[in-house]
DNA sequence: AAGAAAACCAACCGCGGGCGC
DNA sequence: AGCGCCCGCGGTTGGTTTTCT
């Protein structure tokens, strides 16, 4: 079928909005509303397409939107929706006031996704494995104030799962076998952790007691159980994955300084 | 001081859903 | 039911500004 390219016409004008386009624009949408963005140009006088002029307004002459650099706790939020919402940015943005889908996207892409990643590498285990309880220790700081796991139940996602598919498990979320044990559908680990206080966890995943990975593509599921568990090693990846873990149950804490 | 690289961000593009005809 | 229009969304681009060497 194909639809024509918004802009084809001839003589409408592409790129960076002038002060007086800004000025037509909003003196229009003030006096008429924006009910139809595609009749809208033409009915205030200028030489621009419904979507520029709908994107511009938007984006950035709203009389609602919040210029300036985004807070520390804005950044924590965005940090925190992204790890459950993902790249729904409209979302993301309907719970931050002021703030435009497009600029949310824009500092996730510029800067939060960077310092993330850079957090995750500096975590990075040396090959000796030397500097393992330092670097366990840096991410219970991460996870400050509550340090640690409180209980993770591994839960094979079929019955035909094995010990040796737990194994692949653990190698894919960071987790060396010699640090965790499988019995009875638990996992253990060592007593070198603190524990995550119980009070860490949401209201929501208490109530929903299990966090499925499929999201992550692991295709298990883990579920919170009273017994204490305790994880002493990870790498990387492992790191990201219970990152990722926290703040899909809404735990994230304070971020650190990156 | 100047050129290069990185960071930033406004704007564009194309897709898909909703809706009316 | 099918088609086409409109709008909103997310991904991407490219120009500008800032920082680095």
């Amino acid at each position: 079928m194909g639809r024509a390219p918004c802009c084809e016409k001839m003589g409408l004008k592409k790129g960076p909005w002038t002060h007086d386009e800004d000025q037509i624009l909003i003196s229009y949408i003030h006096q008429n509303g924006h009910a139809n963005w595609r009749a809208l140009p033409k009915q205030a006088g200028l030489l621009r397409c419904g979507k520029s002029c709908r994107l511009r307004w938007t984006n950035y002459l709203r009389p609602d939107i919040k210029r300036g650099n985004f807070t520390k706790e804005e950044e924590e939020t965005i940090i925190k929706l992204h790890g459950t919402l993902g790249n729904r940015w409209s979302t993301i943005a309907a719970r931050l006031p002021g703030r435009t889908d497009n600029e949310i996207k824009n500092v996730w892409h510029t800067r939060l996704k960077k310092r993330f990643k850079n957090y995750q590498r500096s975590c990075k285990l040396d090959s000796n494995g030397s500097s393992h309880e330092s670097k366990a220790m840096d991410l219970s700081t991460c996870l400050a104030p509550n340090p640690g796991i409180e209980s993770i139940k591994y839960e094979p996602a079929s019955p035909q799962d094995s010990s040796s598919e737990f194994s692949s498990v653990t190698d894919q979320i960071g987790l060396p076998n010699n640090t965790v044990s499988k019995n009875n559908n638990q996992v253990y680990g060592s007593e070198t952790l603190p524990w995550i206080d119980e009070s860490y966890w949401s209201e929501e995943l208490s109530a929903k007691n299990s966090i499925s990975t499929d999201d992550l593509g692991f295709g298990f599921r883990f579920q919170l159980s009273p017994e204490k568990t305790s994880i002493n090693t990870m790498t990387d990846d492992g790191m990201a994955f219970w990152y990722d873990l926290l703040v899909r149950a809404g735990g994230l804490p304070e971020l650190p300084e990156f």
